[in-house]
DNA sequence: TTGCGTGCAAAGGTTTTGCATGGCA
DNA sequence: TGCCATGCAAAACCTTTGCACGCAA
């Protein structure tokens, strides 16, 4: 039973309205607090929450320690399988999608019975630019 | 600039006899105070910083909220490259190593500029026994 | 009317920091 | 002696929870 309120459709305009994708708690609360529309922040978590549950919104943990982040599902990847790559150095996160990455869901499955959850898996390494620099 | 300190040297031991290899702050405090060799948590916190700035010593993030494992690197991952895999059902962790596994860091390094890290990744999703569970 | 949703504040857990003291080199 | 390391407590940070009140159905 899922009651619609107030509070939930102005966070899911925000997150329908938020193109870039990442969102934290934070960005929900200090967006809508700007627009005079205050929610509290125990209420946007519980709702990304229940959104999470029922699929309409993802959530990516990217770092421990720094706050989640949620993407309006509709605003995403809908070209196949996304992954996420974050550089340790300089912190940019890169969207990575392509048959190889296909190919690797299908291996872990085949071969090692673990099924990945591409919104969840989020890879660690250094980017091209980065690596440049050092050398 | 690096000293030798005893407590430095008590970390260094119980990560090394630690067989299992994924240890918190936690449980390094723990065991110390038991064998009556207390260690402040900050200081542990820091020395486990520095012991990762140096390589001598792995940080996983396995989730958010939880803390962090280390391990000793010279305890690991011998036989190539590791992965780890986490069930977000059952919450139990997996090492995956592969030659497929080698060949996604090639092919992300190649085609996508971005060279991972196995040592800071882990991929989520779930384990064959939960899938099962499902069904 | 029923009971889920909300908001505030407090609590929870992990990690970081300030500051005076201790100990390596 | 100089300076890094330590330890304690407090702070910082994100997230969860308790509880009274509000509001959708």
């Amino acid at each position: 039973m899922q009651y619609k309120t107030k509070q939930r459709e102005l966070i899911i305009e925000f997150l329908r309205s938020s193109t870039d994708g990442h969102v934290t708690v934070n960005d929900v609360c200090g967006f809508l607090r700007d627009e005079n529309h205050s929610v509290g922040q125990a209420t946007v978590y519980r709702q990304l929450e229940k959104m999470v549950d029922e699929g309409i919104v993802t959530k990516y943990i990217i770092d421990q320690g720094s706050p989640a982040c949620f993407e309006y599902a509709a605003n995403s990847h809908v070209h196949g399988t996304c992954f996420h790559a974050k550089c340790d150095k300089c912190g940019k996160l890169f969207h990575i999608s392509c048959d190889e990455l296909e190919q690797l869901g299908e291996h872990l499955e085949e071969h090692h019975g673990f099924r990945i959850n591409p919104l969840r898996t989020v890879f660690y390494g250094t980017c091209s630019s980065c690596r440049e620099l050092c050398e």
